[in-house]
DNA sequence: AACCCGTTTGGAAATGTTTTCATAACCGCC
DNA sequence: GGCGGTTATGAAAACATTTCCAAACGGGTT
């Protein structure tokens, strides 16, 4: 068994500047600015760099103030589909610009991000980027503390004191409400996520709650759910919920994975997708367009804040004194399939 | 606008052993043992601490050949039902541990792979995990070479080097054949992911295969497809396969999300599952329990090969010199919901 | 008071890289 | 061959932490 794991002194630099028989300085000028170090120079580092199976520290750098390469996510889950897309681009998006992504899930806890925030400052990552706005104050303080440049992703507002990345949650909530309104669906209900440590959450719903108060139309307690974000936990709790009372005519869900939910749901019942009842989500996920009928939903850019989100931080690593106002609300499209109807 | 990113003079330890009066020794001892400095210095120090905001600085650690608490996941893709559990796992279980999880997605391209292993030792990566047992010969040179401790996940061989937690993906291949040839199918089409850079979707072709040879069964060409792990394209693709030629009686899928793909093909056929068509999955994804019928799938157990990664890697840290043989193979389970019917 | 032994602490060296500044090499041209 | 001006390189300092070794300390026992 090849037993890997006992490190042995590891050659530095200064062995292959030895065995190059140049200086420390000219190696590491090598790698950082290999233009200026002459060629037939680099090419005898490029031999002794080979020959020792040299790989540069780069954690080692941040001593000196350099950058490590390292940027990290502070994310609520990656156990769903929620941020899946995004957080691929995200860091497809890093790995061009020669960046490696430091990620950690706190699992909708807030005080648990704190930790996670302190945790990855002493990683010395050179940005960070949060989910959502609303975070603890020692968070933010940390943040600010280090100095380290930071964004918020996926929810935006624009009276924020940080550079934000996301899309207007409240929109996206009255946008879903707004279409079953207009295809005469008075009988709605309001299967969004739990709000605690939740502003997207909280906003969707405030959003689609408010087009319906501003449609004249009254919602009842019982037509307000929290639901979890977990397709069979979902789809029980809809069921149930569309077993007593009267049936509601569509179901407005704070996204795709509770929609999906709420399809199985209606399939447990046998109750029919659109004739039935309606359903709108909120994310286009990946595989909501496969779903039969295909799921009307409201898109979220979601590729699209990743790949943003990296390269505004990577310009703020790369020129800190630079102000850029890294402001971005992605537009979000009501993507109509087939699993609404006018009624 | 708050401006973040002015990283001026962070405090060191220095500074914080000064304003405690005590060495930086102390300080370091501090963070790293702190049964071992008395009660009253402990007071002080932590004082100081809190007053400069002192952060430790992980990443020098690495210089004195210290551990820098970062392991490394290589992984095919984030962005799919596939990995996300065994990634949530294997995070918080590394979160328990205190460490924090770099991570880096090749996309079942096993050059790129080298590239990411050669980027995560320049982060002086703890450990590393990879996924599969095919690597480039560069990619294992690499990590013998820098001697991080490492584990293969996901697929298991007992004939192997390297420590290796997974479960065996011919069997899973097997048992999702047995259980349709059981069930009496004699036709059935296999619709397996992309072998090329996976070894995974190798070893359950060549299970599920073998299981139909040894029953005398033939698999003609058209019988087998390769499927990309997405349910849409799946979806369409097994839908034309549907409709040209007789149609099989059962679909063997590679995996869940090919699965997925074949059940929405069938609804847009209108095909029905399982009286007109029987489906079996591998995987047992997050959601498969939600669909209706409920996805008839072998199980992977996801969630616990990830937390034994974890776990092992972080063993083989801390005991560097101990010779444990980290080999795990998961037992699979037929999970049987309502896909699949006897013919 | 002297002694002893275990517990805490400090001093100093070592670690691998970047950076600044100075110096050396080079190049084309007269 | 000398000269000016680049261009390439080297020497050494700086960085933040850990660790080894030795010294100081503390508290009980003779």
């Amino acid at each position: 068994m090849a037993r890997p794991g006992k490190r042995g002194r590891l050659p530095g630099i200064v062995d292959v500047a030895n065995l190059a028989k140049v200086s420390p300085a000219t190696v590491s000028r090598y790698f950082n600015d290999p233009d200026i170090v002459r060629y037939r120079t680099r090419e005898r580092i490029r031999k002794a760099v080979d020959e020792l199976g040299y790989v540069r520290n780069r954690a080692m750098r941040s001593m000196v103030g350099a950058a490590t390469g390292c940027i990290g996510l502070v994310i609520p889950t990656i156990d769903n589909a929620i941020f899946s897309e995004m957080l691929q681009a995200f860091s497809s998006a890093l790995a061009t610009h020669g960046r490696t992504m430091l990620i950690a899930a706190h699992g909708y806890d807030l005080a648990r991000e704190a930790v996670l925030v302190h945790s990855l400052s002493e990683q010395r990552v050179d940005a960070l980027a949060l989910i959502g706005l609303e975070h603890r104050p020692e968070t933010l303080a940390q943040i600010e503390r280090q100095g380290i440049p930071a964004a918020m992703l996926w929810n935006y507002r624009p009276d924020r004191d940080w550079p934000c990345i996301g899309f207007d949650n409240e929109l996206a909530g009255r946008m879903a409400a707004e279409h079953l309104l207009a295809l005469g669906h008075r009988d709605i209900l309001f299967a969004i996520g739990e709000e605690r440590s939740n502003d997207r959450a909280a906003g969707r719903r405030t959003g689609a709650l408010e087009a319906a108060r501003r449609a004249g139309l009254p919602v009842p307690d019982r037509r307000r759910i929290a639901c979890p974000y977990d397709i069979l936990l979902s789809k029980e709790l809809i069921a149930r919920t569309l077993q007593i009372g009267g049936r509601p005519t569509a179901v407005l869900a704070g996204n795709d994975v509770i929609a999906q939910g709420a399809l199985f749901a209606a399939a447990s019942l046998g109750i029919r997708v659109p004739d039935d009842l309606s359903v709108i989500g909120i994310g286009d996920f990946r595989g909501s367009d496969a779903f039969e009928p295909g799921l009307t939903t409201v898109r979220i850019p979601a590729r699209r804040i990743g790949r943003l989100a990296a390269d505004a931080l990577v310009e703020m690593i790369d020129w800190p004194e630079a102000d850029f106002h890294h402001e971005h609300c992605c537009p979000l499209e009501l993507i109509v399939r087939g699993t609404c109807k006018a009624i």
